[in-house]
DNA sequence: CCTACTGTACCGTCCGGACGGTACAGTGAG
DNA sequence: CTCACTGTACCGTCCGGACGGTACAGTAGG
């Protein structure tokens, strides 16, 4: 699909020089398209970034469900990892892409709150289930900020003991 | 000072309308200053971001500095419920607003790491002490943007146990 | 007289979006 | 086999508008 290597190239702008950067020109030049073969795709560049929240979501989605724990929040925790160290960082530059007008950002609001409070009730502890989501919240944050803060060994450490925390 | 009239301007389009409102003549009209007079104080519109990037750098490390704990996880933690809890929810707003130019985060950047490092070393256990950080970071999330799911009950619990956490 | 503005007029650039046209791979009728 | 037609995937150009920024004349307060 052309479709998703259009929207490769936009999280790359994204990602590598801010929402400043992107513009229909600069993602069509970026993708090796002209800006009518990307508005034949997207025609507009609202649709653009709506696109790219909604994929965010959905790989998200897939890669908890492709994890191989026993609880939801386990997988949450392996698939906020994997994503993390996997170099997936895309979400905060999407999102920032998206904050030019909040009412793109609904989905994404959706999401979180469904990632937060699935299989919630199913923990055997929840204050200490919803401290663990936090906290895969925050290194999200700290992952795409301040990467310098955690070697990878740290990384694998820190899944081990939030898992732990969950049994 | 009229200076700060103007960045809280600048923050109200941010958080309400998103950065696609942050025009020079938006933040001026929101003032009640004439444009000429908002270039009066901030030379560019990258001046105006890159100071409410400092601003909010520096209230927030005032806050910290306020709080009565015996350790800086502590205030840490008690600083985060007080801004989150108290509506001071414009650090995302202002965060979207620099994103247009990566550049201009790098002061956060740096800011977050000393946050996350600050006082490691003097928690007793390093490993929670981190998860309890990490757990700050994720609030802010939270609130921003799915802020009903929590309560304020359960905030101050919350907060409660993260501060049990450190001891 | 200086500081802190106001107000207006304007320029150059960039950006989103619309539009018309092109190439080409099917596909189904006769 | 072929001709007509359809849908997909683009290209190149153009325009209206918005935005950042400049310039400058004026003014009210201390």
């Amino acid at each position: 699909m052309r479709r998703d290597e259009l929207l490769d190239a936009a999280e790359c702008l994204l990602t590598e020089h801010g929402t400043g950067a992107l513009t229909l020109a600069a993602v069509a030049e970026r993708a090796g398209v002209s800006k009518g073969g990307l508005l034949y795709h997207f025609n507009s560049k609202e649709a653009l970034v709506r696109a790219m929240i909604e994929r965010l979501i959905a790989d998200f989605d897939r890669l908890v469900a492709q994890q191989g724990h026993d609880s939801y929040g386990k997988n949450y925790v392996a698939a906020t990892f994997a994503a993390v160290c996997g170099g997936q960082l895309r979400r905060w530059a999407v999102v920032t892409g998206a904050a030019g007008d909040p009412a793109l950002l609904a989905p994404l609001r959706e999401a979180l709150t469904r990632w937060f409070r699935e299989g919630l009730d199913a923990e055997a502890d929840p204050m200490t289930a919803q401290v663990v989501r936090l906290a895969c919240e925050g290194l999200w944050e700290i992952a795409t900020h301040a990467p310098a803060v955690y070697t990878p060994e740290q990384y694998r450490d820190l899944e081990r003991h939030l898992l732990s925390m969950l049994d």
